[in-house]
RNA sequence: GGUGGGGUUCCCGAGUGGCCAAAGGGAUCAGACUGUAAAUCUGACGCGAAAGCUUCGGUGGUUCGAAUCCACCCCCCACCA
């Protein structure tokens, strides 16, 4: 077993990440000699990676830290087409202009995770844009379209289940995109002599047909792995909370939420995601696990890995600031912050809203924390009231002060004249900072 | 092009003239229990503080009354060609 001897595959087969690799074991063998480039593919198709694409990413960190040139790609040609991969519909697609900006925001949000200033193993940003824009139709079909034979682009798994679905179907287009994904190997391999694809369980099939491809365009041998579709114990989708979807941008999802996020992991996941997500050494996640469960109450692993991860995409000040937040809410006594500690809240990132105090003469409750954001309707602040849940500066308020705003928000229970923590159930918090 | 079957509230899916804001399940929110878990139990679940308002592919029509009946249109699926 030539696996064996590389320490880095070693390290992920560890940690559950090789969910395929190219046949063989040669792939151990081709890294254990250092310099390697390996590249991963980002399509543009939201203005933010969300936490989803985190486990390529730091996976590509992980080749760079063992030694190996990550090369990250943004498919700012793919982006236009759309991948079929994992997609139970054909899906619309998103004008150039849009596409070629989020390109350039995943190139920013990409870069902080891989190192460019390490020699040899120095991280590169590339866009596919780049070589796939200069193809023309007829030498494309010709020189790329005849490699790859229709009867086996059927049977892929991404293709065949939108062919046998019933009411979805699929488009030439998106059939395409497998050949782009395949061109980019090669072109990649042409470029920067990629001889590594790796990517989601979901691109097994776009990398197979890019090994192919640069097999017989440039006679070269080259290798790809897949990493596993992350998924949790409970069988409800990763990444996605009650508020949506869980961004890497601090602007679309504040490192408060972030943490928030990671701590609230079931136990039954949060080994994994450690595995997963940080770069703790394995060794270390089993003494967590094992200390864990000889411990009655609550787990060690939670508060680890929120800390981890979080550090990871949104630093140490992202960290600290989620921190903060967690704290005051979940641990301490709110009525012991000061007036700057609020306001420290305020900026890192607890929800909140500025209000004059004349708008808060009449009007809903419900109708107010509705807008601030709390809630999706009315409704659920009104069934909350019912049962107590809503509590304004640590006071429980009843339906009878849903139509009473000026007594909800009395000026004589106000911090430092201004402020209110209205907390509704166990989990959401928002400041109100009522200004005259 | 022909024939048959469909389009229901976030999703799946019942409902074939009034008792329907519409069964059931999932998702979601809140409560209890806990550890800011899981499992379980309870409540909510179109919008609205309320009065009330707006839904069942679209548009018209029949009727005291329509998601349910009629006409036309749009879209989807299956089989045939």
């Amino acid at each position: 077993m030539t696996t064996k001897q590389c320490a880095l595959l070693a390290d992920l087969e560890l940690r559950g990440l090789v969910a395929q690799q190219t046949g063989d074991g040669g792939l151990g063998g081709h890294l254990n000699e250092n310099g390697r480039s390996v590249y991963c593919g980002f399509d543009p198709t939201a203005e933010s990676l969300h936490i989803g694409s985190l486990v390529p990413l730091l996976a590509l960190r992980r080749f760079q830290l063992a030694g190996h040139k990550p090369i990250a790609l943004v498919g700012g040609a793919t982006g236009l087409i759309g991948d079929p991969s994992g997609k139970s519909e054909e899906r619309n697609l998103n004008t150039p202009d849009i596409v070629s900006g989020w390109a350039e925001k995943l190139k920013t949000q990409i870069s902080c995770f891989i190192d460019f200033d390490s020699g040899d193993c120095s991280a590169a940003v590339v866009n596919n844009l780049d070589w796939v824009g200069g193809y023309d139709l007829l030498r494309f079909l010709r020189e790329i379209g005849k490699h790859f034979a229709v009867n086996a682009m059927i049977h892929k798994e991404s293709v065949k289940q939108r062919i046998e679905r019933e009411g979805a179907g699929i488009s030439y287009t998106e059939f395409s995109y497998m050949l782009l994904q395949s061109l980019d190997f090669m072109e990649l391999n042409k470029r920067h002599d990629c001889t590594v694809q790796i990517g989601g369980s979901d691109q097994w099939g776009n990398i197979v047909e890019g090994i192919e491809l640069t097999r017989r365009r440039n006679h070269a041998r080259v290798y790809g792995m897949t990493l596993p579709l992350v998924t949790k114990t409970d069988g409800s989708k990763f990444g996605k909370t009650e508020v949506g979807t869980v961004w890497l941008d601090a602007a679309k999802t504040s490192p408060y939420a972030f943490y928030q996020f990671w701590l609230n992991s079931a136990d039954a996941d949060a080994y994994k995601f450690l595995r997963y997500f940080t770069f703790l050494p394995v060794t270390e996640i089993d003494d967590i696990d094992r200390s864990d469960r000889e411990q009655q109450g609550r787990p060690e692993a939670q508060g680890v890995l929120a800390g981890e991860v979080t550090g990871l995409v949104h630093g140490q000040q992202g960290l600290e600031a989620a921190r903060r937040i967690s704290k005051a809410m979940f641990d301490d006594r709110l009525t012991d912050l000061s007036e700057s500690d609020l306001e420290q809240l305020k900026l890192d990132g607890l929800p909140s809203t500025e209000i004059k105090r004349d708008c808060l003469q009449e009007g809903a409750l419900t109708q107010l924390l509705t807008e601030a954001g709390m809630v999706k309707a009315g409704r659920e602040v009104k069934d909350a009231l019912k049962r107590n849940a809503v509590l304004i500066n640590g006071e429980p308020k009843s339906l009878q002060d849903n139509m009473n705003l000026p007594s909800c928000f009395d000026v004589q229970k106000a911090a430092y004249q201004r402020f209110y923590i209205v907390k509704l159930g166990k989990k959401k918090y928002h400041l109100f900072d009522v200004r005259r």
